[in-house]
DNA sequence: AGGGGGCCGTCAGCCTGGTGTCAGCTTGGC
DNA sequence: GCCAAGCTGACACCAGGCTGACGGCCCCCT
């Protein structure tokens, strides 16, 4: 999961953060209001940790605004108010949960996951190609509106293609890529796959450099 | 809402059996775990709340027991139990929330709309896929009319797939969602659960695509 | 307490499609 | 025009997937 992080305390930002990522989420820490702001207008998160007492303003009319505006995105307060009467705003402001301060990251953990458990994602992001609409994430791929399968090494290829545009890769960058250092190839496997691709996805996909490598190509 | 309370104490019981009648749901109470197995088998529930410590057991193994028949109702725990270990147990054992007692009436209101939010604002959307009509929080599924009926985890597979449709969920992915992190399956677990619900619900359910993963298929 | 039934993990044997390999052809550079 | 490099259709093989069977476990009923 993507998860923000809105907390202006250093300490307890870096802990919350290390633990958070240790469980396999990636983070974006801010320690603003108008930061998260920002950084919620340019990416999509799948849950947003809101400390509520920020140098710039209040959590609670940050949350209110975010609902306003027809953002569902979990919402988990982090806080040192422990009375009841702030938790009953913040639920009642859209809240789907609250920490107060200090908690155990073990508990952290336990609210993210039970977050994680009922939340239904975001749509993963599309990389657009010409007539192509390529959904790493899903492992999908339409072709002017056709769905197109790829089997597991020619994933690997695209994948590799994509990760890096408009760079050239060798056929040994590609066989490092595909095989375990183990496992060899003394064949053109590489060029049959690629064959494939361009089968599967159109010619122009990869161009061919002679003698060099492959690069992806222009639709 | 229909709400069932779980709750020795006869003081708070009634406390919070006439606040949650003021907020308009409607309420069954019960004393004993048993009797609230009794309950749950004639009444559906779109809400429970469950007190920890009761004279016939412990609530956590009823919680547990719960999620593993595969019952999804949401369950909020009341406890005088602050310690963060048990909360942590709660949350783990598939708990939504939890309140520490002695807590404010106006705080279980809030949780409780909190719940009402999230579960009744799109009432038992039902997903048609071809002859299938899946009820996901009813958990009901009818074949061109005959009634179907899954396990626990095979509930847990359809879910998964159609939370994402049209995405490939690997196999690890799958294992995620089946088991929690410290058990572990060696063996081809996943796929035998795979099997059973296509021959419960028909081949075409579930797509394989080698080496990468499964896929709801389409009718 | 005993027994029966359902759920689920594991295993073995079968099946299948992805993949490496090869051969013959095409392409491009000099 | 020559040769090296790349392309691609064909094919066989085996890793990965499927499924019927089985037994352990837990729950429920008697």
């Amino acid at each position: 999961m993507r998860i923000l992080l809105i907390e202006d305390d250093s300490v307890l930002g870096q802990a919350v953060r290390d633990e958070i990522a240790g469980l396999g989420h990636s983070v974006d820490w801010v320690t603003r209001l108008g930061q998260a702001g920002d950084a919620m207008r340019v990416a999509v998160y799948d849950l947003v940790l809101l400390d509520l007492m920020l140098p710039d303003g209040r959590g609670i009319a940050f949350l209110k605004a975010l609902r306003g505006r027809g953002e569902v995105t979990p919402v988990i307060i982090l806080t040192a108010l422990d009375q009841v009467s702030d938790r009953i705003e913040g639920l009642n402001a859209g809240a789907d949960d609250y920490i107060v301060k200090p908690f155990d990251l073990a508990e952290l953990s336990a609210r993210i996951n039970s977050v994680a458990r009922r939340y239904v994602g975001n749509p993963n992001p599309i990389i657009t190609l010409g007539p192509l609409d390529i959904d790493l994430a899903a492992r999908a791929i339409t072709d002017a509106g056709r769905s197109v399968t790829l089997t597991a090494r020619e994933w690997v290829l695209l994948e590799a293609f994509l990760q890096r545009p408009g760079q050239l890769l060798s056929k040994a960058q590609l066989e490092d890529r595909l095989y375990s250092f183990d496992q060899s190839v003394e064949s053109n496997a590489i060029e049959a796959h690629v064959s494939r691709l361009r089968k599967k996805l159109g010619a122009w996909v990869i161009e061919t450099e002679r003698g060099l490598g492959y690069r992806l190509g222009r639709p």
